[in-house]
DNA sequence: ATTTCAACCGAAAACGGTTTCGTAAAATTT
DNA sequence: AAATTTTACGAAACCGTTTTCGGTTGAAAT
């Protein structure tokens, strides 16, 4: 409990504090006989250099702020984790914070963690954030910062990010590959960058297969949510018997589709093909298990924090980089809701 | 970009430091005139007092860390977001980071959350940890410190519990109130206390409504998977056909049986009812829905964090408290899976 | 006119390290 | 033996705050 510092064992020894701290950090101006006392007394005393003095001579933390959308979510708690992991091994700690996707909280949460004078900054920005003069001000203050997942080509910086468009045309092309004639797609208003995407992906498939993008079936949820998928399910049920094949956004829609379809006993995958989007964990345990497209969370995780470092390291350095975009790869992921 | 530090301020106005300090934290003794002078001026410049120096003062940061066996995982990213949440009130940010239920991990893990200087650490044990020693070095260095959900008796410390046997009791009682007359569990091996207590309220709850124990329809898995929950569900399906009831120790179990039944076609809740433990979100999503007891990790993160709290108040002022273990009331959540 | 007492401000220490620079002693070269 | 270099150490500045403790004013009280 008693506090040992530097000064301390400079004291104990008998020597000055400067000549202790450079026997500790392996200085070559010091002999080895002084060296080994004081590492040996140092070792004796447990002790560990007082991080808040490092902090204030280095200026830097060695932690950075991860902020997104929601804690609660499959996708971003594998996020948290490739993060973690990722900065672990440099050294780097991570706090962690949500902003419930909303604007105003995210404008608070960064500027909790700018207080915080964290190393780095990484977000996915929230839902109806439209604005971006909270993110440019970061950025403009040289604060090392990348985006990821929901991102905006407004804002100027460092990017992780998935291939929306063409992750949604593999997962067409899929159900097309299998047999599908008639396709619809389940998904939310087309705000988000990524909800566009996925549409556009979608599209592009139909139309490299000459197949014609039928709006009937084109079903607009008033979220991403489970019960969204399930009225959109509902719908194709009684209106579109002719549906062989259902695209959903998101796995969550996507298991609404199923529970309406299994009510209506429409039987998946012989009768509808199902395919979600994320491949979240929950897929794995429906039933039918669900085919998705994997959108590997961890792996945006570590692209994003590799990318901070890179430039955490070069703000040390004084070097200016062009920003850039990581694309990390989606596969879809076939499993027994579609054959 | 170009820091603004006190002494910076103090060398405009022409004044010392220490004016300048007092006058931003309103000390009395600074005239009206020149605290307005202060405060237009770093208002002006934006000066944001240096964390790092002030960290320094104080020694304390405002970091928590919150260490757990997994961060992709249902409940316990609950518990980050209570956390999280409750400490953001304060003031304080929190440090996310992960065991993977692994010893020597956690030591690892918590050996770097004091090497940041966290105020306080709040720590869910890992599977395999059975000694403490690690534990028990933390807290007599005097680092406030929680634990939550999965404890010890063998460590003296405040904790955040929920009562399991209580709590598979109520789930228990529950299958014998809507009929079920022969009840399987499908649990884990009996290594850690929660299975333990799980186990024992199943029998608790039997006994007390003057039913048996039946040894060989108490089901041991590998583990707490949705496999071993299925493999379970077969064995009853084939061999057990006279069981009306099942209590799984986890969510995934009981969905790994409840696909078991499905596939032997043996109708939930018609002539088996099923209910789970935990009430994951997935479990919202299954056919039928699951009924499960309610682990809220969001109150048990926000109760973890003020018992810290507490503790970190009490350092300061130099008070000792008994330890002291709160317990977060369960519910059973009754859905389509029994009735 | 002297004392008393607020009111206001600043010097300096403290937090605990790191790093530059100067210098004395020892070792080496002329 | 003198000049030069190397080795080993320490003084001191610095990072940016907070806070104690005096001290200097001026106004009020005697």
């Amino acid at each position: 409990m008693s506090k040992v510092s530097l000064t301390k064992i400079s004291e104990i020894l008998g020597m000055s504090k400067s000549t202790v701290s450079k026997a500790l950090n392996n200085y070559a101006d010091v002999s080895p006989g002084t060296r080994k006392k004081v590492q040996d007394l140092a070792n004796e005393l447990n002790y560990k250099p007082n991080i808040f003095a490092q902090n204030l001579r280095s200026q830097e933390s060695k932690i950075i702020g991860l902020l997104m959308p929601e804690i609660v979510h499959y996708f971003f708690s594998t996020i948290i984790s490739g993060v973690a992991e990722t900065a672990e091994k440099y050294g780097y700690s991570v706090i962690v914070a949500q902003t419930k996707d909303d604007y105003k909280n995210e404008i608070k949460q960064l500027e909790l963690l700018l207080d915080k004078n964290v190393d780095g900054i990484l977000l996915s920005l929230a839902d109806d954030t439209i604005h971006f003069n909270h993110v440019k001000d970061v950025i403009n203050q040289g604060v090392p910062f990348v985006l990821f997942d929901r991102t905006s080509k407004l804002i100027d910086c460092n990017k992780v990010v998935i291939d929306d468009v063409k992750a949604a045309q593999m997962a067409t092309q899929h159900l097309i590959d299998i047999g599908c004639k008639k396709i619809a797609i389940i998904r939310n208003q087309l705000k988000s960058q990524g909800t566009i995407d996925r549409h556009k992906g979608f599209k592009k498939a139909l139309l490299e297969n000459g197949m014609v993008y039928d709006k009937s079936i084109d079903f607009e949820g008033r979220d991403f949510s489970f019960s969204a998928g399930k009225i959109a399910g509902n719908k194709i049920c009684e209106s579109h018997k002719d549906v062989d094949g259902i695209f959903a956004l998101t796995d969550l829609m996507a298991i609404g589709a199923l529970e309406a379809l299994k009510e209506h006993n429409v039987a998946v995958p012989d009768q509808v093909s199902v395919i979600g989007f994320s491949n979240w964990f929950l897929t794995q345990i429906t039933t039918p298990h669900l085919s998705t497209v994997d959108q590997p969370g961890f792996e945006i995780g570590k692209a994003a924090f590799n990318l901070l470092y890179q430039e955490i390291q070069n703000k040390k350095n004084n070097v200016k980089e062009a920003s850039k975009t990581i694309v990390i790869p989606t596969t879809v992921i076939s499993r027994d809701s579609t054959k």
